[in-house]
DNA sequence: AGAAAATCGGTACCAAAGTATGAAGTTATT
DNA sequence: AATAACTTCATACTTTGGTACCGATTTTCT
C-alpha cells in the first residue's frame, strides 16, 4: 500500500516533469523570447515548480496518530477477594483467643463444637463468647457475625 | 505564536527569493550561458524552486491527525444481584408461611420478632420453624441462613 | 519484681431455640 | 363431600446460648 502509494508519485512527478518541459520547449521556441523577458520566463518556472513541490510534500507528509485511550468497563460478577481490614479489627481490641472463636462463630459451629475443637470447656468458650460479644457490642451470634463481615475482619 | 511563524516563514520565503534571483542574475552574467544550456539552467531553477516548495509546504502545511481509539479494560467488582433460584426453593417443598418465616430468620429476627411482625404466637412460629428445618435438613437457623443463601433462594 | 491483661475453668440462672405431640379451623383438590 | 395439606395455637420438655459472678494460672508489659 505505502510502496504502491510512493511508485504512483514518482511516475506522477516524472509525468508532470515531462508535460513541462514540453510546455517550456514550445513556450521557448514559438514566442521568440525576448533577452529582456528571460526574468519573466525564470519567475514562470520558479512559480511553477514551487507550486509542484508544495504539492508534492503536501502527498509525501505523514498524518499524525493521535491516540485516545478510552476506558472500557467490564463487569465481573466476581465475590471481592477478602482482605482483612486491620485497622477495624484492632479498633475491636479482641484478644488472640476471641478472635480464633469469633471465626469459628462465623463458619457455624455451636459452643460445644468450639469447645472440642478447641480442647477448651463448655464453661471457656460461654466466658470467651460473651466478652467477645461485650467489645463488639452485640447480644447474639448472629449478630456478631453481620457485624464481623461488614467490618471485614472474617473471610 | 502561528501568526509569528506565518510572518517568520514569509520574510524567510522573501529572503530565499531574493537571494535566488541575485545568484541567477549573476551566473547569467557572468557565465555567458550559451544559448544550447538554457536547459540546464532551467532545470536548475526547476529542482531549486521544487526543493523549496517542499520546504515550505513542510513548514507550513499541519499534519492532519488520525486519531486512534484504544479501549482500555477495567474490572468492575460488582455485587452479584441476586437471583431467585426458583427450582431449587421448589425442590424444598416449603409452604408460604415456612418460607416467609424462613425470609425474616435470614434477615436476623428470632422467634418473638417474627411473632410480632406476623401477628402470630411464638408457638406458631416455633412450630412453623420446626417443620421448616425439618424440611431443609438443619438444626438450627444459622445452618439455616447458610444454606438459604448457597441455594440462592434468599437475597 | 509487680501490675495488668489474658487464659482457663466453674456454678448458677435466665432466655431463646428447638422438638414432640396434640388439637382445631381453613383451604385445596379430587 | 371427603381427604389431604396448611395454618394456627397450646403444653411440656430438652438443648443451646448468653450473662453474671467467681477463682486460679499464665503471659505480657512497665
Amino acid at each position: 500500500m505505502e510502496v504502491d502509494k510512493g511508485l504512483r508519485h514518482i511516475l506522477l512527478y516524472g509525468l508532470v516533469m515531462a508535460g513541462l518541459i514540453l510546455g517550456l520547449k514550445w513556450l521557448q521556441w514559438n514566442f521568440l523570447i525576448v533577452e529582456n523577458a528571460i526574468d519573466l520566463y525564470i519567475g514562470m518556472i520558479a512559480a511553477i515548480f514551487t507550486v509542484l513541490g508544495v504539492w508534492i510534500a503536501s502527498q509525501l507528509i505523514q498524518p499524525k496518530t493521535h491516540t485516545v485511550v478510552v476506558e472500557k468497563e467490564i463487569i465481573v460478577h466476581q465475590p471481592k477477594t477478602f482482605v482483612l481490614n486491620q485497622a477495624a479489627l484492632e479498633s475491636l481490641q479482641l484478644t488472640k483467643r476471641e478472635y480464633e472463636i469469633l471465626q469459628l462463630i462465623v463458619q457455624g459451629y455451636n459452643n460445644a463444637d468450639i469447645a472440642n475443637n478447641l480442647f477448651l470447656s463448655l464453661s471457656t468458650i460461654k466466658t470467651h463468647v460473651s466478652n467477645l460479644y461485650s467489645k463488639m457490642n452485640v447480644k447474639n451470634r448472629y449478630k456478631a457475625i453481620s457485624l464481623a463481615k461488614k467490618m471485614e475482619i472474617v473471610a
